[in-house]
DNA sequence: CCTTAATGTTGTCTATGTCAACATTAAGGG
DNA sequence: CCCTTAATGTTGACATAGACAACATTAAGG
């Protein structure tokens, strides 16, 4: 007993002796054997990952080590590495609902406050790349049920606003709101695939397609 | 020598033999040490597993496999597994190229030779949804670059004709083919992450886009 | 023929996702 | 207060896959 134990003191001594000081480099202090909120820090983790270094960088083993935990304890929250992206996805969602909400509402509404919705949402794209990619990259159900309906609904509430104000075509609001997605999303995936190269390039086709696509739609 | 040779021989000759036949089941023939054409079989057999299986399903080993070729004789024609996908997106737009070409000219040109144009490209992205996105899939200078500029230019070409017979705006025609690319782009990234459900959904979506579009840019 | 460049093969290494078996901890009922 | 138990974390191991080095084979032409 006592030579299988302890060897295992000597380690769990050593390790709350380097977590009780600062030494740790990855920033974790005070790290207990649980780690608190795994769950929300995995997320938080691979989002920034995902952001600074791409989609291809981020990996479980990566995670865990950041984080200071061991590269199993992951699968204690998400089932697999497709459950982690699928929630980072969600948490794109989340985000970019805010934006949009944030630029609908900062304007008053409005006809303006359309145009500001679109270049926010193109903006998010751009400012977040990878993220954004995650968002839709892969096949069917990535950018449905994870929050998309959300934003979606954003822009429906808005469409029907506009419409009530008599500034937009009486379309169903939901194929009006789907067409004015795909202008926005084209948008923003050409930019992020390099097609358009500049930032300045960006702004001038974000600019052009809003005008072409207000005036296509206007009442 | 002859211990040594002698079994290659007949070896050499029982392959040939069941080579001349078609008994063999990966659907190969008349292979030899020397494949023939490997780096265009490799191409189509790319091609093909990711338009069945998709493209995680697509491995340089298994791709080896189905040619009947060792993995590492793939290094010989392609740098690595990411050169490869760059000639599957290149090829994409080759083939992308044509139907629109084709969309183009078969109706004659004119406004409805431009309808037909966009629908062609989201019918070329539904139908190869996994190629269509290894063609715009990974960051920056995917579809730049690869190929892309060949379909662009039949875009910009047709949009110059629409102009000239006066049913086009005269806005500059490279932010029109932009803007238009846009459209048809985000209708199919839609379409292909599943936030259009069924065939019909898309087709509805594809006509009120195409429709407002035009509208949106007529003269 | 015989050399040489092109092409193909085998063995090996590394990185990664995933799982099973085990260890540790927190929390609450007895 | 202990002691059980569920939650959480760890280690070891396996399979897959990309990549490369060293070696083998072939085709082609001087």
């Amino acid at each position: 007993m006592l030579t299988m134990s302890t060897p295992f003191l000597i380690i769990t001594y050593m390790k709350k002796l380097a977590a009780s000081n600062g030494t740790d480099k990855t920033g974790k202090k005070g790290k207990t054997y649980h780690h608190g909120d795994l769950p929300r820090a995995m997320l938080t983790d691979a989002v920034r990952t995902i952001q600074r270094q791409g989609i291809d960088s981020l990996t479980l083993r990566g995670v865990g080590e950041r984080l200071g935990v061991s590269r199993s304890a992951l699968y204690r929250h998400f089932a697999n590495k497709n459950a982690l992206l699928q929630a980072v996805a969600a948490e794109g969602f989340r985000l970019l609902q805010a934006k949009l909400q944030h630029a609908w509402q900062g304007t008053g509404g409005g006809l303006s406050g359309f145009d500001t919705m679109g270049t926010a949402y193109i903006q998010f794209a751009v400012r977040h790349p990878a993220h954004y990619r995650v968002m839709f990259g892969s096949g069917p159900q990535s950018a449905d049920a994870y929050g998309s309906t959300d934003a979606f609904g954003t822009l429906v509430s808005a469409i029907k606003a506009l419409q009530r104000a008599g500034t937009m075509r009486s379309d169903d609001p939901r194929q009006l709101a789907l067409y004015v997605w795909s202008v926005v999303h084209g948008v923003a995936m050409l930019a992020l695939d390099g097609i358009l190269r500049t930032p300045a390039e960006i702004k001038m086709l974000t600019q052009f397609a809003i005008e072409r696509l207000t005036t296509g739609i206007g009442a």
